[in-house]
DNA sequence: ATTCATTGCACCATCGATTGTGCAATTTTG
DNA sequence: CAAAATTGCACAATCGATGGTGCAATGAAT
């Protein structure tokens, strides 16, 4: 009843309540108490009445004083889809971890979204910020410029912020070689039968392209730019890709790297309309991994990024005081067909 | 050069620039200019400058003295499976159709974190929070009492405050009929064969659990509690619950009706483990639609809720002044095998 | 030429916490 | 027992924006 009251208690109310300046139950409540020389006993007492009326600091007013919040945020291109999910979740898991305050948004890869987003973040006196696949990551830099944020970007790297992504060339190399090889030496691939779909002009999509063409270039007989068709990172480009490849030869290539799996989504929407039998002969190579997309009719070889170890290394470098601005490259792993590997999830408790 | 500096420019920075008042500045920047009958020339002389110098308010200096934040939040059980991670697409694209700031995050299912998450974000003073299927939408719902939030539950329903959830129990119906359904009637399932995994003790596990049992007692001959094998939502207790049933059984029942998508991660890990033939006669209806999911190598039934309803209800009943404690159901869809429908994603719109 | 209304803005208290500084009371030292 | 050192805390400025109130200057009405 009486600590079910309408406002909530200030340092200025338990100051009154306790008979000390409001400083003192500052200090005693955040911790600073003994540095303060703060006796043991006003402490308790304090802390006593904090217990009692359910006091809980007013972070607005604190991060006013110390220009500070806690907030630790990461900002996605896009929330709905298991890369992007599993890197929120790997996220919070790590912030909690340091004691801070884990949000995350997105900006649908919008680069104007994004600096809007950021100067939002900011205003709110954001603590660190990691970035993670930006369409303008240097104009997210420009936004954070001089507001002390902790900045680093993830996925995509910048010039102006370290950076940690993926190995996407061997990454490439890694899945086409594997598609490659996952076909009987009976029927081997042909070079004019393995494609790459999806991605952007972006340094992933451009690093991923370089591995795979390599790969063709040593392990067959040649490539060709026509098997290479951006769709931007989209299913429904995507679908009319495949179907506007499918209309002109009446089949799909054999070996299909897709870009990203949002872009196998859109291979998705191209199965719909057509019966497995078409995929009977097919190998997909999808860089990122979906433990879902693994087990599907046909074998789907998958790259899985190193998602813990990219946000590690992104918070390593956010606690060295002035970070290098340069790019960490981290290693993707292959992932064979049906395969279930273990997630972010796994490490929460179950209840039940 | 000059508007590189190394602080933020605030009301009193511009307040001296212009010759006007800081408060003069504030309503100018704020929008209430007119309200305080400031001349437009004043305005638009410090709009200009406020331009140049790239002021941005300081939202936590705003926030204190307005206890209001423009923050609101969604939080999450966990961010990584395509039903949550498509809420927080769809609630973002909302948030920010109000004009205001999305935060998400999660709480792992665990009452205590949620509790102390909460406590967080009131201590940033957000306006308005959607719960989403948390552990105790009312343990939630005592923090929350008297700071003056808006509260809506959605997913699982609370008791204190207006919610906003699924038809489970007619969700749970129509997905058992479509399994049934979809075996051939020269060997049609039979109630013993029709296995429920997962779920655990709340709302949504029993109401779909009661729509399960009702369909069993309708259109087949009887129904068990053995049928039922609730794992809590994790693909690693799922598992396991499937491993003991092939150990016993040396088969699994031929219709299965999994009760997430997180489960249903548990039955990929027991199909890493035995060969596509073994799921040759398998139906699985899942509860949650995930696109990859839908094209497995048996039939995969799967029911897809109404994220774009449920999100734009709780948003309605914020928006009311004081909305009854009441549970809003949204019905659910069913989607049958090989299908891939649109997402949130859908709505982004591509730059390639 | 007064009086009154309106315009245009400045002043100041306030939101709740942090932190540098000062000082009385107590304890220690010589 | 006086001087010095330490303990324990209060005071007050501050962070940046908001909004109620007051007041001078200008124009309108009588």
């Amino acid at each position: 009843m009486e600590n079910r009251q309408k406002k909530k208690a200030t340092i200025y109310d338990l100051s009154v309540l306790s008979g000390s300046s409001p400083s003192t139950v500052s200090a005693v409540l955040n911790g600073t108490w003994q540095k303060r020389r703060i006796k043991e006993s006003t402490a308790k007492l304090i802390r006593g009445l904090a217990e009692e009326h359910q006091y809980t600091a007013n972070l607005q007013a604190r991060g006013l004083r110390s220009s500070r919040s806690g907030l630790v945020a990461l900002l996605l291109p896009v929330h709905d889809n298991r890369y992007f999910s599993s890197m929120a979740q790997t996220f919070e898991a790590h912030v909690r971890g340091r004691g801070q305050c884990p949000i995350v948004v997105s900006a649908c890869r919008d680069p104007e979204e994004e600096r809007q987003t950021v100067e939002q973040l900011i205003a709110y006196s954001i603590d660190e910020l990691i970035v993670a696949g930006a369409t303008d990551p240097d104009g997210v830099y420009e936004v954070c410029a001089g507001s002390g944020i902790k900045l680093v970007n993830i996925d995509l790297p910048g010039t102006k912020a370290p950076s940690v992504i993926s190995d996407n060339y061997q990454g490439g190399r890694l899945l086409t070689e594997a598609i490659v090889r996952h076909f009987n030496a009976d029927d081997p691939l042909q070079a004019d039968d393995l494609y790459l779909f999806g991605g952007r002009d972006d340094h992933a999509s451009r690093e991923r392209i370089r591995g795979f063409r390599a790969i063709k270039r040593e392990l067959m007989d040649g490539d060709a730019d026509r098997c290479i068709v951006p769709t931007g990172y989209s299913p429904r480009t995507a679908q009319t890709a495949f179907e506007q490849f499918y209309e002109r030869e009446g089949r799909l290539p054999r070996g299909l790297f897709v870009n990203s799996s949002i872009n196998f989504e859109g291979l998705l929407r191209f199965m719909a309309h057509h019966p497995n039998e078409m995929f009977a002969d097919i190998v997909v190579g999808c860089y990122d991994y979906d433990p879902f997309g693994s087990f599907l009719p046909f074998p789907v070889i998958m790259i899985r990024q190193d998602v813990d170890g990219m946000i590690t290394k992104a918070f390593d470098l956010m606690s060295e005081s002035r970070p290098a601005i340069r790019t960490h490259v981290v290693q993707p792993e292959l992932v064979p067909p049906r395969t279930a590997l273990q997630g972010p999830l796994d490490a929460i408790k179950d209840i039940e």
